[in-house]
DNA sequence: TTGTATGCGTTATCAT
DNA sequence: ATGATAACGCATACAA
């Protein structure tokens, strides 16, 4: 591997130049920085993590914090998904990771993790309000990024799906399919995406003068949904939209509206969120929310790195979009009504 | 925090001898070493990882490759826990990791990885036959270890479950119960594990004159369980037991029989592998073969280490627990029936 | 069995 | 706008 010395011979520079240029800290003549660029190029030149690790006195690495306690990961591709994200972001910016194991399993690793300063930064995916490993990074001063707010601590930097848009997505796209009595099936537990979703449908009934009924199984199982459904239906005004928060819980809908003999798209609207597989397999396909959890990752790790800059994060709202399909399709149009919302995140200061 | 230098001054000898005591690469007479250990303890010293990795060429972290393409690990307790163990030994060997994209979303990340030298080596989880990462790998002369076998190659390095030794135990306990003709439910896809169920099925039924069914649903859903229950049920000979290969699918088979009203465990005994959540709570409870991710992470990190250090990996099978529980209980013990088998790892080099 | 001295590839400090 | 040089904390060849 080439190194930074080579680099600079081959230029006609100082290492101190190439160093600068690749790190941005300080300006460089753009023909210079080209001469550099060019060098580094021709010799695959790569900076070397540990050394400047070593130098800057970083660990880079960063921790990763996911909800294993429940079956939330186990049951949602979401997770992997954003795993993913996390670490092609961490990659890319020289950092590896580290997990960080759910607190019942004892905070002994993570003590030692923090003590031993082996962590730069730690990010939490979508944190229950219960969870104690966020105190414990908090009190020990290691930079903290959160996808999906910490409800008891709106300060804490996060990045986030904006599912609140695309709920209002959701129910222009009803409105127009002629739905006027959508449920809202969610769940327990402080995420905090949960209370964005119920609080966006509520004031989107309420704006439309619809009723608001919204149920919260325990779990987000398939069994729940059909469970919950069955009730629904069985009311003497059902309505005529169920909303999952999850589509597994969704599909639980359809298949208790098959056995009720209830049609869909025709006697009843169903719409799910995450826009997984099973939306895609299911019969008939499932109008679902899609969020990226690539971006949001990617987002999570600009944000930590601003973090360990001393700058301010900016939290951030990753767009979803709301893809209708035929399980709230009473029209019979085949261009899928995506919406047409600005894919460019907004941003919000604090 | 404290470093090489301050132990040594502290300890009253050279930063050499410090560096060997942690290292373990030459000896050191054990009062000076006792000496260094108490320095190093009073000071709360711990090497320094990117200091390390500088000086010994390593990037210090590990690549992990998941099968995130099917849906296995999305719908399998058994991944997230895997990763949080070769997380934690990674941790504890003073690595990070990085996570290896599946190659359907292009080699590009990988061959950079690769190219950088960003990853010491990689580990790769339950490979499928045709992953065509593990060629990748292999042809870049990064060390890798696979958990669970890689079919196509057998000379690469890996650690393993001993499904065989469990299945072996289940038949054993099947036997003393009385049940004679068990069915297998497996699935397609070169897995290791699936090939390993199958011969030490296929062996212990032959060897007691049992006859050997097995069914290969496309996936190891739940669904797949309970239709393929249904049609094994309605032959003229069904089986007396269905042994699935994951708890998932075994739940499907527990509700094909509450529909047909076939008795578990009296007319029929269930069994599933993996031991989780679903297996404890399942009516009844489900008999299944309890694995161990944890020490299997802790093991492929283990025998990656020796690969780096220049040493040939020894192969090495964690044994796994078969639990009983009533799904194939007809006696009405309370004790459950764990295997009493040494719970030592046995070793295969090779 | 132990110590000395050099190097690993960066970043940062202080000059120019 | 750019350079020379000293850390950074450890491993290791070589010496004793």
């Amino acid at each position: 591997m080439a190194g930074i010395h080579e680099v600079a011979r081959h230029a006609g520079v100082s290492i101190t130049t190439v160093s600068h240029v690749f790190s941005g800290k300080r300006p460089v003549a753009p023909e210079t920085r080209v001469k550099v660029l060019q060098a580094a190029e021709a010799l695959e030149y790569r900076p070397s993590r540990t050394a400047r690790g070593l130098a800057t006195g970083r660990a880079m690495t960063f921790g990763l914090h996911f909800p294993f306690a429940g079956d939330s990961f186990v049951l949602n591709p979401y997770f992997p998904a954003l795993l993913q994200g996390l670490s092609a972001a961490a990659a890319e910016s020289g950092y590896g990771f580290l997990l960080i194991p759910s607190s019942q399993d004892g905070d002994a690793p993570l003590d030692e993790l923090l003590r031993a300063r082996r962590l730069d930064g730690v990010i939490v995916a979508d944190p229950e309000s219960s969870d104690p490993v966020i105190p414990t990074l908090v009190g020990s001063n290691v930079p903290v990024v959160t996808t999906g707010r910490f409800v008891p601590d709106p300060n804490l930097p996060w990045v986030d799906n904006d599912h609140g848009g695309a709920i209002r997505d959701l129910f222009a796209h009803l409105d127009e399919q002629g739905y006027g009595r959508p449920a809202l099936l969610s769940t327990r537990g402080g995420y905090s995406y949960i209370a964005d979703t119920e609080a966006s449908y509520t004031e989107e009934a309420e704006r439309r003068g619809m009723p608001v009924t919204i149920r919260r199984p325990p779990d987000l199982s398939e069994e729940q949904g059909y469970r919950h459904a069955i009730r629904l239906l069985d009311r003497r005004e059902p309505p005529d939209v169920i909303i999952a928060c999850v589509d597994r819980q969704a599909i639980g809908v359809l298949r208790a509206a098959d056995e009720l003999g209830v049609r869909v798209p025709e006697d009843l609207g169903v719409a799910g969120e995450g826009d997984t597989v099973l939306a895609v397999h299911s019969r008939p396909p499932l109008t679902s929310i899609r969020v990226h959890p690539g971006e949001l990752g990617a987002a999570a790790v600009e944000s930590l790195l601003r973090l360990l800059e001393g700058e301010r994060a900016d939290n951030r709202m990753i767009p979803a979009d709301m893809v209708a399909r035929r399980s709230t399709r009473r029209d019979a149009r085949t261009t899928p009504g995506r919406a047409a919302r600005s894919r460019r995140p907004s941003a919000d200061r604090g």
